[in-house]
DNA sequence: CCAGGAGAAC
C-alpha cells in the first residue's frame, strides 16, 4: 500500500511548482487518487497560484468549483487573494467584482475584505469609490481597524491633504484603534510630500516620544519619499534618530540614500557610501552598484562609472546588461555615439547581450542597427538579430543592403534556410541587389537541403533582374539567351567560389530540367511576417 | 487573509 496522499503534500507541490498550469494539471490529476479530496487549503493554494500568475480564467473556474465543494462561509481568504491578485495586475474592476459577489455567495466580507478592495481603489486613484466602500462598511457595522485607518490616511495623502490625514490619525485612539508606526509614517510621508518639513519632523519626534518606532521597512518607505525629492539631509536626520533606537539600516536603506545623493549631485559622497555599506557588514548588490553607475553616467562621469564596474568585479559582483546600458546611455547623452558603440560591442564581446533598452539608447546612431545586428549574427543569436531588424523597420529606420547581407548570412550560418531565403527575396523586392556572396550562401543552403525548386528559381530570378556576368548581354537572340543565361550564371558562381561544387551540380541539373524550368514556384507564406506571400520572381 | 521596502533608458 502506498503512503496516503495528504492535502499538505498537494499544497506544497502547488506552491513550489513554478508553472501554474502544470500545477493545475497535478491538482486535477490527484482528484482521481483513491480517497483523496481537495480541502480549503489545497484550493486556496491553487487559486492563489493561478491568480498570482495572472491565469484569471482558470482561477475563476476553480473558484466556482470550490464553492460547490467547500462551505462558502469559509472562503473569504480565497476571495481576498483573488482581489489582491486582480489588483496587482491592474484589474481594478475585476477586483471589485469579486468583492461585490462575496455576500451573494454566502460569504460575508469582514474588515479584511473591505480593506483589500479599498486599498486597491486608493492605489489606482479611485478615491471616491474607496470612500463609498468605507461608507458601506460602516453601514454594515463592520469595525474599522488600523489597516482601514492607514488606507484612508494614504487616500488623504494621495489627494494632497496631509492635514486631514493627521486629523484622522489623531482620531484613531478615540475610536478604539491604537496608533502604530505605519499609520504615523504614512502621515509623515504625506507632509514631506507636500514639503511640510516642520510638521513632518515634529510628528516624527512625537511618534518616537510615544515609543512607537518604525521598523526598517516602514522607515525605508519614508526616506524614499524624501530622497526622491532630493532631501538627503532630512533623511539623515531621521536615520540618526532611529539608529539610536537600535534600528539597523539594510541594503534598501543604502540604496535609497545613494539615489538621493546622486540626485543632488553629491557623487563622491555617493561612491564613498559603498564603504558604509561594507562597514555595516552588508555586501553591495548589483542594484546598489547600478544605482551608482547610473548616477555617475548621468553626470557624464564615464571613467568613474567604468572604474566602478571593474571594482564590482573585484568584489565578486558581476555587472549585467543594465549596468552597461546605463553607461551607454550616458555616452549617448553626451553625444559620444562612437564611444557608445564601442562600449556596446565591448559588452557583447564580454557576453552581455544587449536588450531592447540598449537599442532605445542607441537609436540615434543611425548605422547602429547594422552594428548591433552584426554583433548578434556573430554570436549566432539570430532571433535577437531578426527582432532588431523588425524593430528597425518599425522605427522608420530602413534596412539597407548591408543589413540584409548580414542577416541573410546569419540565417544561412544557423541553418535556417527558410528565413534566409525569405530575406533574400525581400531584399530583392526592396530594390537592392544582393551580392553574389549572399546569393551563393543561400543557394548552397538550399542545395544541401535538396530544395532544388527554390534554388533554380533564384537563378532564374537573377537572370530576370540582370544579375548576370557581362557575357550574357552579348547574346542577342532571345531564345538562345534564355537557355544560356542560367547556365552562365551558375558557372560564374562556381568560378568565383560563391557556391560549392555540390551546389553547382544540383543547380546545373536543375536548370536543365524542363519540368522545373516551367513550373511556377509554390506560394510560400512568410511564417512570421504577416500574411504577405511571395513568388520567387518577387511578385506578390 | 487587509496598511508600509531600492531597479534603470524615451
Amino acid at each position: 500500500m502506498s503512503p496516503a496522499l495528504l492535502p499538505k503534500h498537494v499544497a506544497s507541490v502547488v506552491k513550489y511548482q513554478r508553472d501554474p498550469i502544470k500545477a493545475l494539471a497535478m491538482f486535477n490529476s490527484v482528484k482521481t487518487e483513491n480517497g483523496f479530496k481537495h480541502t480549503l487549503l489545497t484550493y486556496k493554494c491553487m487559486i492563489e497560484k493561478l491568480g498570482f500568475h495572472g491565469e484569471f480564467e482558470e482561477m475563476e473556474s476553480l473558484m466556482s468549483e470550490v464553492r460547490m465543494n467547500i462551505d462558502n462561509s469559509l472562503l473569504e481568504g480565497v476571495y481576498i487573494g483573488a482581489i489582491r491578485n486582480y489588483g496587482r495586475k491592474g484589474k481594478v474592476q475585476e477586483a471589485v467584482d469579486v468583492f461585490e459577489r462575496m455576500d451573494f455567495y454566502n460569504c460575508e466580507p469582514s474588515v479584511q475584505s473591505y480593506n483589500a478592495v479599498m486599498n486597491i481603489l486608493v492605489e489606482y486613484g479611485y478615491f471616491n469609490q474607496a470612500h463609498k466602500v468605507y461608507l458601506r462598511m460602516r453601514d454594515k457595522v463592520v469595525i474599522p481597524d488600523v489597516y482601514t485607518f492607514t488606507i484612508r490616511i494614504k487616500s488623504f495623502c494621495r489627494t494632497r491633504r496631509p492635514h486631514v490625514a493627521l486629523r484622522l490619525l489623531n482620531n484613531m485612539p478615540s475610536q478604539g484603534c491604537e496608533l502604530n508606526a505605519v499609520a504615523y509614517c504614512t502621515v509623515i510621508g504625506g507632509f514631506y510630500e507636500e514639503n511640510c518639513q516642520v510638521e513632518a519632523y515634529q510628528l516624527f519626534e512625537g511618534m518616537l516620544e510615544q515609543c512607537i518606532c518604525p521598523d526598517i521597512t516602514t522607515f525605508n518607505k519614508l526616506i524614499h519619499t524624501l530622497c526622491k525629492k532630493g532631501d538627503v539631509q532630512e533623511s539623515e536626520k531621521l536615520l540618526n534618530k532611529v539608529l539610536k533606537r537600535g534600528i539597523l539600516p539594510n541594503l534598501f536603506t543604502f540604496n535609497i540614500f545613494i539615489q538621493g545623493l546622486c540626485k543632488k549631485g553629491a557623487l563622491s559622497e555617493a561612491v564613498r557610501s559603498l564603504d558604509g555599506v561594507r562597514c555595516e557588514g552588508l555586501k553591495p548588490t548589483i542594484v546598489l552598484y547600478n544605482t551608482l553607475v547610473k548616477g555617475l553616467s548621468q553626470r557624464g562621469l564615464i571613467l568613474q562609472a567604468l572604474q566602478l564596474i571593474n571594482e564590482m568585479l573585484d568584489h565578486g559582483c558581476s555587472p549585467n546588461i543594465w549596468t552597461y546600458n546605463l553607461v551607454i546611455n550616458g555616452l549617448c547623452k553626451m553625444g559620444c555615439m562612437s564611444d557608445a558603440n564601442i562600449l556596446t560591442n565591448d559588452a557583447i564581446a564580454k557576453g552581455y547581450l544587449p536588450d531592447i533598452f540598449t537599442f532605445n539608447t542607441l537609436i540615434d546612431g543611425y548605422s547602429t542597427y547594422n552594428i548591433m545586428i552584426n554583433s548578434f549574427v556573430e554570436k549566432l543569436n539570430i532571433n535577437m538579430a531578426e527582432k532588431l531588424f523588425r524593430e528597425m523597420g518599425d522605427k522608420g529606420c530602413a534596412p539597407d543592403s548591408y543589413t540584409y547581407r548580414i542577416i541573410i548570412d546569419g540565417f544561412c550560418k544557423t541553418g535556417n534556410i527558410d528565413s534566409g531565403y525569405d530575406f533574400l527575396i525581400e531584399n530583392i523586392e526592396k530594390g537592392f541587389i544582393p551580392s553574389l556572396t549572399t546569393f551563393g550562401q543561400v543557394l548552397n543552403c538550399l542545395c544541401v537541403g535538396h530544395r532544388v525548386l527554390e534554388a533554380v528559381g533564384i537563378i532564374h530570378l537573377m537572370v530576370r533582374k540582370g544579375i548576370v556576368p557581362e557575357v550574357v548581354n552579348t547574346i542577342f537572340e532571345a531564345d538562345k539567351k534564355e537557355v544560356a543565361a542560367p547556365k552562365i550564371v551558375v558557372e560564374d558562381l562556381l568560378k568565383k567560389s560563391h557556391i560549392t561544387y555540390y551546389a553547382y551540380e544540383v543547380l546545373y541539373d536543375g536548370i536543365r530540367d524542363r519540368k522545373l524550368h516551367k513550373k511556377k514556384l509554390p506560394t510560400r507564406c512568410s511564417h512570421d511576417r504577416g500574411t504577405r506571400s511571395l513568388n520567387v520572381d518577387g511578385t506578390v
